[in-house]
DNA sequence: TGCCAAACGGAATCTGATTCCATATAGTAG
DNA sequence: CTACTATATGGAATCAGATTCCGTTTGGCA
C-alpha cells in the first residue's frame, strides 16, 4: 500500500481530502472493474461519493487515476513475494508468485493495454511499475538459481515482460497463458543463447 | 490484401466510392503511423481527401478503420509466409516467418494494444485476426516437426498468441523480443507438460 | 442526354472530459 | 469558543472530438 514513489505534498493534504484520495482510488477500482477502462470520469465521482472537480483536483488526468488504482496493487504483489519467500523453497516460491502475479495481470489487463495504446501520456510509465516488481522477483530468481534449479539467461525484467504480456489475452485464456509460462520456464532450464536458429 | 471476410455488398460499390475507400485505409494507416490510434477522425479524413460523412458511410466506427488496417496487413503476412516456405527449410521459414510477424506485431503494437483495451467493441477481434494468420503458421509447424526439428507441445494458435504478447512492448525493445522467442523455441524442443513445478 | 439512387461535403448535434467559480470546511491563532 | 483563511468542494459552464443530418453532386444506365 506504501507506495514507492509517493510524492510528499509541500503543504501535507487536509483530512477529508485525505479521505476523498481513498474513495477516489477505491471507487474507480470497483467502476473499472465494473465497465472497463474506459469508464466515464462521472461515474467514479459518483461512486466515491464525490463531485467531478474533486476528482480532478486529486487526479488532474483520467489516466492518473487509472495509474493510482494499478499502483496501489503493485504495492500489494510485491508484499505476496516476500511472504511466498518466507514460507517454500525457492523454486516454489517463485512459480507460487509468478501465478499470483499472472492473476494479477489477468485481473488488471484492461488497464495494463490502456498503458500500451495512449502513445505519450502512458509511455513509460508500464516500465515504471515493472521497475518496482523487478527487484522482488530478482530475488525469487537469485534464490532459485542459488538452488540450483535453473541457470537460464533471461533476466527479472525479461520475465515479468513475458508474463505480463502472455496474460493480456484476457481471463478466459488461463489455460493457454499456464502453457506458456510452462514453456518459458522449460526453455529457461536451458541455455537458449546458442540454440537458435 | 484479398480479405477471407470482405462481405460483398448486395449492390457493388460506385467506382468513386471503391476509390474512396481505398484512400481511406491508406490514409488512416499514415496517419495512425504519424499520430498514433487515437489519432481525430477528421484528420484521417483529410488525410484521405474526403469529407467526415463519407468516412462514416464507409466505417461506421471509428474502430471499423482501425480494423480495416490491421486485414490490411494481415493479408500480407499471409502471403509472406507462403512465399518463405516455398523457399527455405522448415525450420528455417519458421524461423524467419516469426521474424517477420514479430515486426508486424510490433509496428501495429498500439493497434493491437487497442484491440484489447476497448472491451465490448474489439472483444474477439484480436483473435478474429489471429485465427486467419493460424492456419498459416501451422503449416509451417507441421513442416518442422515432419523434419524432426520439434515436438513442443504448444499450438500455432499459442505461438501467435504469444508472439503477439511478446512483441506490445514497444518498437524499443527488440531485444527483449528476440531472447523471449529464443527462450520460447527452447522450450518448444523439450515436452513441457511434466516438467512443471 | 436525362434520370435517380448512391455518394458526398460540411454544418449541426451529442457525448463525455476538463475547467471555473461561488460556497463550505479543516485547521489554527487569538 | 470564535474568527479567520487557505484548502477543498460541488455542480454548472466550457471545450473537444465523434457521430448524424441534410441539401447538393455524380456515376452508371436507359
Amino acid at each position: 500500500m506504501t507506495s514507492r514513489n509517493e510524492a510528499v505534498p509541500q503543504t501535507p493534504l487536509r483530512a477529508d481530502a485525505r479521505r476523498n484520495v481513498e474513495a477516489l482510488i477505491e471507487g474507480a477500482r470497483t467502476v473499472f472493474a465494473r465497465d472497463g477502462v474506459d469508464a466515464h470520469v462521472k461515474d467514479i465521482a459518483l461512486e466515491a461519493g464525490v463531485g467531478v472537480a474533486t476528482l480532478y483536483r486529486h487526479f488532474p488526468k483520467r489516466t492518473d487515476l487509472v495509474l493510482a488504482v494499478l499502483q496501489h496493487d503493485v504495492d500489494e504483489c510485491v508484499e505476496t513475494a516476500q511472504e511466498l519467500a518466507a514460507a517454500h523453497t525457492p523454486m516454489d516460491a517463485l512459480t507460487l508468485w509468478l501465478d499470483r502475479y499472472c492473476a494479477f495481470v489477468l485481473t488488471k489487463h484492461g488497464l495494463a493495454a490502456a498503458l500500451q495504446s495512449g502513445e505519450a501520456t502512458f509511455a513509460g510509465l508500464g516500465a515504471q511499475l515493472l521497475e518496482q516488481l523487478e527487484p522482488t522477483l530478482d530475488e525469487l530468481l537469485q534464490g532459485a538459481r542459488v538452488a540450483g534449479a535453473m541457470e537460464g539467461g533471461a533476466s527479472a525484467m525479461d520475465l515479468l515482460r513475458a508474463v505480463a504480456h502472455l496474460c493480456t489475452p484476457g481471463p478466459s485464456h488461463i489455460d493457454y497463458t499456464r502453457r506458456m509460462i510452462t514453456l518459458l520456464l522449460t526453455g529457461l532450464r536451458q541455455d537458449p543463447a546458442t540454440q537458435r536458429g
